[in-house]
DNA sequence: GCAATACGATGACGATCGTAATCTAAAAAG
DNA sequence: CTTTTTAGATTACGATCGTCATCGTATTGC
C-alpha cells in the first residue's frame, strides 16, 4: 500500500552539485510535483502544518526551496493539496473494509504510533479546524468520501434506511477518531493511552454488533 | 463562569508610557503571572501552540515580551502550564454533571463554535500529541481528573464494577471529543459539521441510556 | 534547428520567531 | 534608612519564516 514508487533520480541530480543545471521533462516535473505533495502530506501529518517550513519540506522531497512557487501559489495551497492527498489515501485504504474491519485497524496501537502514515483526519483534524475555508472544505469532502466508502461495505444491502447506516458510520468514525486523538495526547508508554484505545475499540465493535442484531430483529417479522 | 476578574491596571500603567517604570508587588507579580497563563491558555486554544508567539501573547496580556523569561523558563514551559490551567478549567466545569448532562453541553454547537473558551482537550489534543512529554503528561493527568469527575456523578453508587463505569466514561469522552474535532474540521456553515454533532450527541446519549437500563436489569434478581 | 518556455537552483527580502542582555526603579530585606 | 532584589521595558541577537527576483539550461512549440 502507498508504495511510493518515486525513484530518487533527484538525489543523483543534486549530487552532481555545482553547475550542471538541467531542465526537466514536463512529465518529470509533474511527477516531482506529486512527490512534493506526497512528502508534504507525510511531514504535515508528523509535525503539523505550522511545524514544517517550505524550505525543509522541499529539502525532504529532494529539492531546494526556490522551485516551490513554480508548483504552488502559496504554502496554504500546498497544505490544501497535501490534505486532499492524505485524505484520499485514507479513503482508498478503507475501500472494501466493513465497519468492524475498519475499526479493528483504525483503533489500534499501530495506527496510533504511525502518525506519518496514518489517517490524515486523526493527524491533522485538530489543525485543520484553525485553517482557512478551502482546507476545511477538503476535509469535509474527504470525510464524506470516507463515509460512503464505509457505508458501501456495510451490512445494509439497500432500502430506505440508508440514513440509519449513514448515521451509524458517522458515529463510528467520530468515535474512532476521538479514541486515536485522545490516546495520542497521552505520554508515549502511558497506561492510559493504551487503556483508551482498548476500551474504545471494544465499545465501538460492540455497538456495531448491536446495530447488526437490531437490524436482524427488525427484518424478521415476529418477535 | 471563568469571570476573568483581572482588573486592567496594566493598561493604565502602560498608558503612562515613557519613563514611569515602576516595580510591582510580589502579589501583583503573581497575579500578573496567572493572567499571562490564562491569556495563553485562551490564545493557544484559539490558534494552537505554534500559532501564537511569545511577543503577541505577552501583548495580549498587557505586557511587553521582555518580562516573559522572568516568569517562565521557556515557551514550552508556559505551554505546559497553560495546558494544565485549561484542563483543570474543563474538569471544574464537569464537576457535578452526570455523563448525560456533560454530553449535552459538550457535543453542542456552542461548544464547537467557542474554541477559545471550550475544552482544552478538544482544542489542543491534536497539537499536544506532537509536543514533548511534559505537556502530554499534563494532558494525561487532566484526562484522568476529568474521568474521575464524571465517574463520581455517575449512577453507579459503589461496588466492584467501578471498572465498568470507568470504561463507560472513557468511551464517552473519546466519543465526544471525536465528535467536536470532526465537526470543527468542516467548513463553518457546513451541513456535515452540524450533522456530525447531532448524530453523535444522539448516539452517545442513547448508549448512556442503554448502559443505565442494563444496570437496572442486572440489579433486579429476576428477569 | 530556432525561439520561447519553464523547472529548478541560488540568493536575498522583510518579518517574525524564541531567547537573552541591559537597564530602571520600586518593593523587599536588613 | 540603606541595601539588595526583581518585575517589567527596551533593545538586540541569530535563526527561521514565507515569498520573490534572477538566472541558467534543457525541453518544448514552432
Amino acid at each position: 500500500m502507498s508504495i511510493d514508487i518515486y525513484v530518487c533520480w533527484t538525489v543523483e541530480r543534486r549530487s552532481t552539485k555545482g553547475r550542471l543545471d538541467m531542465r526537466v521533462t514536463k512529465a518529470q516535473a509533474e511527477q516531482n510535483r506529486a512527490h512534493i505533495v506526497a512528502t508534504a502530506s507525510r511531514l504535515f501529518r508528523e509535525r503539523g502544518y505550522d511545524g514544517v517550513g517550505v524550505a525543509e519540506l522541499m529539502a525532504a522531497a529532494g529539492f531546494t526551496h526556490g522551485g516551490f512557487y513554480k508548483h504552488f501559489r502559496s504554502k496554504a495551497d500546498l497544505m490544501a493539496e497535501a490534505s486532499a492527498s492524505g485524505l484520499s489515501q485514507t479513503v482508498a485504504r478503507a475501500q472494501g473494509l466493513d465497519p468492524a474491519e475498519f475499526v479493528e485497524r483504525y483503533v489500534s496501537r499501530e495506527h496510533r504510533d504511525g502518525r506519518s502514515d496514518g489517517c490524515t483526519i486523526a493527524a491533522l483534524g485538530g489543525d485543520a479546524a484553525r485553517q482557512p475555508a478551502d482546507i476545511r472544505t477538503e476535509f469535509a469532502a474527504g470525510i464524506e468520501n470516507l463515509l460512503t466508502a464505509l457505508q458501501s461495505q456495510g451490512d445494509t444491502p439497500g432500502d430506505a434506511d440508508q440514513r440509519a447506516a449513514r448515521m451509524m458510520v458517522i458515529d463510528m468514525l467520530a468515535h474512532s477518531v476521538g479514541a486515536i486523538m485522545l490516546s495520542r495526547a497521552c505520554p508515549d508508554g502511558s497506561p492510559l493511552a493504551d487503556e483508551i484505545l482498548d476500551v474504545c475499540r471494544k465499545e465501538i465493535l460492540a455497538s456495531l454488533a448491536q446495530v447488526n442484531s437490531d437490524q436482524l430483529a427488525a427484518s424478521s417479522p415476529e418477535t
